[in-house]
RNA sequence: GGCCCCCUGGCGGAACUGGUAGACGCGGGGGUCUCAAAAACCCUUGCCUUCGGGCGUGCCGGUUCGAGUCCGGCGGGGGCCACCA
């Protein structure tokens, strides 16, 4: 037969299911809905090796629970909005939009080749109108609800490109793209309240099962839950109105150990001296410049001015501290202010060495009594034991020296604080709201009005969408909405007068927080639909990257708790992933020549055993394998390996080998097997006989082969079921294996080699969709796969009737004993026993001990 | 600095809740077919061996009849967060 030509096959099919609308789903209450889901992804121009490994898992997921009779949801959309179509706009002079469709056609053909099992009839981009509009219409409910809020807020300005930069986009103190110095600005901006929700979001975590347990770290960890000490300081020559300081701390049973306060330079005790303290505020605005990169702080000195202020000290009468303004001390966290114990914080003992403060331990290890007489002997660094250590409290807030752990003397020095009304156990979260004002055209645009006589005033939902304009210019710096020139103007809703509209957009998380909801009713007239919702809600199964652990799916969360609250989502759906898989990334080598210049895969060829340059077959130095990318220059294009070898070998390799969570990497070798194996899976059609049925009796050789076929079944389909996508390719390799030992005539081997052939078929159909369609047709089924249920194993083929023993002597595998999977244990033991390779160990004594394990092992002890 | 994860042949990786370590693939070696090559197929492939066997899952120790798997310590690699009080 000819060689099986992927070229001509795959289009053919995916215009098969194309016509039949294998893939379009709709809303049944009869059938159990499954709704898979894959992130989606943002259009920049291409698909990447990424793309191609996560929406191949999903495929397989989604095609799998076809065959198993769901009513599967798995649709595709574009995370459209956001800055790279601007940069791409400033750069080629041309529209936003434009480019971001032109891109969205391109990979939506490229998605299209790889044939997913995907609702067409269901696809939008978050910068369709029809889709922001919506989002503006929960915008406004959100609002109405409480969970919205506006309020100014200190950001990174550039001051070239006019525009806000996150903390990642500031590179030593520079925005990323002018070069600018960043300046730190007060802007009102718009706030979701999830703050408000951290214990709710936090507590929740627990009852996603079906997540990664990473993830579910990674969450709790950025919401940080912290319980602590509130208390407050007498002060000692400070103004009007500062007759106390609040602190926050987490170690309230270092107390004792205090020989300092520190404020923050925002703190307002510290604006409120800047006039009165000569120096101050020109510390206090330096400390401000000050960076917030990882480099910088790792750099930074710890440095503080003395306020002249001074704090009674709550436990030692008559003592006072000193108060300073510390550039370490974050006005956003706690109160912005604190207490320093040099003894038990690395910082503080900085600071205390600097500053000539006492450093006083509170504790030390168990039993290094002698410590307690010169406090500070050992202080080369601070001394900060697990918080479940018990250790040996020198100075406790109450009584003498004792053992204990932290958390004991935390909730004593809690209770003490409460007891003497000094202060009160409080729970502080680290997660603040979020902050989604965005200085952009790119986005979402905020539905409100600025009105001079009637504030900020909603834009009335039958206003919506407020479309973004389409002749604006990139020629300028900062956000084109601001400089347009009718855009802004419109009168104010209530009162009627002249007014101008917010020209923010969202960020666009806020896109990506509900587009899973949208997705069961994408043409609603209303952000979701509740019919739709209720049958299709939640996602059953969500894959992404890891890269999206924390914000996308934490916003989502909070988004389904909001929608709920303003009716657009079910009280069932407040977490909205029931299942959550993170998937590895595609690596691959890196090139480079002698003189430093990197190569690309394809630039590379063989020589002689040798990598090199293949235009000048001059040397290659070959790197580590590391995560494709376009400045690494080792991406491999999916498009050229559809095009060399097919769609089904692309997604069977990105299968193979690799556990799905793991990163692959991507190799010729590789692709090269996976190739080879659907080659070898296609001529399995030559030498098959026509089909019969099994007869009654088969030999030996049929009834492997067919023990072989069911357990395939039951094997991959638990590893499908269970994200080991790499483990059912492993078992598909077995099968054929089988199939290949079991030739030859004999009673049954025809018909068993034809119900193995057709097996291997459907079992490989979810990763490899098109070839084994053709297959399929070929061995003469009318019905196409897309259509056919999956294969159930029989179970008393499944299991073997006898098994093999291993006989171990004191734990060393010893011989193997063949015995029925029913056989006594009395039996195995004296069959065991009298094994000659195991009775020579015996010496013709008793053993010590037997262990039988029925099904598993024999351990004889002498 | 905090929290967490990982370490198995030349390589990617299997090994269910402690029960035959190395499934499956890649790579290597040998062979069949061919004028030759490609393709395909078959055999072989953890290390050592005096061919009896011995040693092997980063290292050291422990628990157990039995440890890749559990516990303690050490070493190496990685992830996330991060002046978060």
């Amino acid at each position: 037969m000819a060689r099986y030509n992927a070229a001509e096959v795959e289009p053919r099919w995916q215009a098969i299911w194309d016509g039949r609308g294998s893939f379009a789903s709709t809303t049944d209450d009869r059938r159990e809905k499954y709704y898979v889901l894959e992130m989606f992804p943002y259009p920049s121009g291409r698909i990447h090796m990424g793309h191609v490994r996560n929406y191949t898992m999903g495929d397989v997921i989604a095609r799998f629970k076809r065959a198993r009779g769901f009513n599967v949801l798995h649709p595709m959309g574009w995370d459209a909005f956001g800055m790279p179509a601007e940069n791409a706009a400033m750069e080629r002079k041309t529209h936003p939009g434009k480019w971001t469709y032109e891109n969205i056609a391109t990979m939506r053909g490229q998605l299209k080749r790889m044939g997913l099992s995907l609702d067409w009839s269901r696809e939008f981009a978050t910068c369709d109108p029809e889709y922001y509009a919506q989002q503006q219409a929960l915008f406004l409910d959100f609002l109405e609800a409480g969970f919205v809020y506006r309020r100014e807020s200190v950001v990174n300005w550039d001051p070239v490109d006019m525009t806000v930069l996150a903390n990642e986009q500031v590179i030593d103190g520079k925005g990323w793209r002018s070069g600018a110095p960043v300046e730190r600005r007060a802007l009102t901006q718009w706030f979701f309240r999830i703050s408000d929700m951290a214990d709710e979001l936090l507590g929740a975590i627990d009852t996603l099962e079906k997540w990664p347990e990473k993830v579910r770290l990674m969450q709790a960890n950025w919401i940080g839950k912290s319980r602590g000490l509130q208390f407050a300081f007498e002060t000692i020559g400070a103004p009007e109105g500062h007759e106390r300081l609040d602190v926050y701390t987490t170690r309230p049973d270092t107390l004792r150990g205090a020989s300092f306060a520190a404020i923050s330079c925002d703190h307002p005790l510290a604006l409120a001296l800047e006039g009165a303290v000569e120096g101050l505020a020109a510390f206090n605005a330096e400390c401000r410049r000050m960076g917030t990169s990882e480099e910088e702080l790792e750099k930074a000195e710890k440095r503080g001015f003395d306020t002249g202020v001074t704090v009674k000290h709550p436990l030692v009468e008559g003592e006072t501290l000193p108060v300073y303004v510390a550039n370490f001390i974050l006005m956003d966290y706690g109160t912005g202010a604190i207490f320093g114990c040099p003894a038990h914080d690395q910082r503080d003992l900085d600071f205390a060495r600097k500053y000539g403060l006492p450093v006083l331990d509170t504790y030390h290890p168990k039993g290094t009594d002698s410590f307690a007489e010169s406090p500070e002997a050992g202080h080369a660094a601070a001394y900060v034991p697990a918080k479940s250590d018990i250790v040996r409290y020198v100075r406790p807030i109450e009584g003498e020296h004792r053992d204990m752990t932290g958390e004991e003397a935390i909730d004593e020095a809690i209770a003490w604080a409460e007891r003497t009304g000094i202060g009160a156990g409080v729970t502080k979260f680290r997660l603040r709201d979020w902050g989604v004002s965005r200085q952009r055209y790119w986005g979402c645009p905020i539905p409100v009005i600025h009105c001079d006589s009637c504030g900020v005033v909603p834009v009335p939902k039958e206003d919506l969408p407020i479309r973004l304009p389409d002749d604006v210019d990139f020629d300028k710096p900062g956000n084109p909405l601001d400089r347009h020139p009718s855009w802004r103007q419109v009168p104010c809703p209530k009162c009627g007068e002249a007014a101008r509209r917010e020209t923010d957009t969202m960020d666009t998380f806020v896109d990506s927080s509900w587009y899973f909801a949208r997705f069961t009713a994408p043409r609603a007239t209303t952000p979701t639909d509740t019919d739709a919702a209720r049958y299709w809600m939640n996602v059953d199964q969500y894959i992404g990257g890891v890269e999206h652990a924390i914000l996308h799916l934490l916003y989502s969360r909070f988004f389904a708790r909001a929608m709920i609250a303003t009716g657009h989502l079910p009280d069932t759906a407040a977490e909205p992933f029931s299942a959550l898989f993170t998937q590895g990334m595609v690596c691959h080598e890196t090139y480079e020549t002698p003189d430093g210049r990197k190569l690309s895969p394809d630039e590379i060829g063989e020589k002689d055993g040798k990598i090199v340059e293949r235009a000048t077959g001059g040397p290659v130095e070959v790197g580590p394998s590391i995560k494709m990318s376009k400045s690494k220059r080792n991406v491999v294009d999916p498009d050229d390996i559809i095009a060399q070898y097919g769609a089904d070998t692309a997604r069977f390799f990105m299968l193979s080998d690799s556990p799905p969570e793991r990163d692959v990497e991507w190799t010729t070798a590789g692709v090269e097997g996976a190739w080879r194996f659907i080659q070898r899976v296609w001529r399995m059609l030559d030498d098959l006989e026509p089909a019969a049925p099994m007869p009654a009796e088969i030999d030996a050789e049929a009834t492997a082969l067919r023990r072989a076929t069911h357990k395939a079944i039951a094997g991959v389909t638990a590893d499908i079921e269970g994200f080991v996508f790499n483990k059912a390719v492993a078992r598909l390799y077995e099968l054929a294996n089988a199939i290949g030992r079991a030739s030859g005539d004999g009673p049954g081997r025809a018909a068993a080699r034809r119900e193995a052939v057709e097996t291997l078929c459907r079992l490989m159909n979810p990763m490899a969709p098109h070839v084994t369609e053709e297959i399929w047709a070929a061995l003469g089924h009318e019905k196409p796969l897309v259509d056919t249920p999956w294969p159930v194993a029989d179970p008393a083929l499944v299991t073997e009737d006898t098994i093999t023993l291993p006989i171990q002597v004191n734990g060393k595998r010893r011989a193997e004993l063949q015995v029925a999977r029913d056989a006594e244990t009395a039996a195995i033991e004296k069959q065991a026993l009298a094994m000659p390779d195991i009775a020579k160990y015996l010496d013709g004594k008793a053993p010590k001990k037997v262990i039988v394990v029925p099904g598993r092992i024999v351990n004889v002890v002498v």
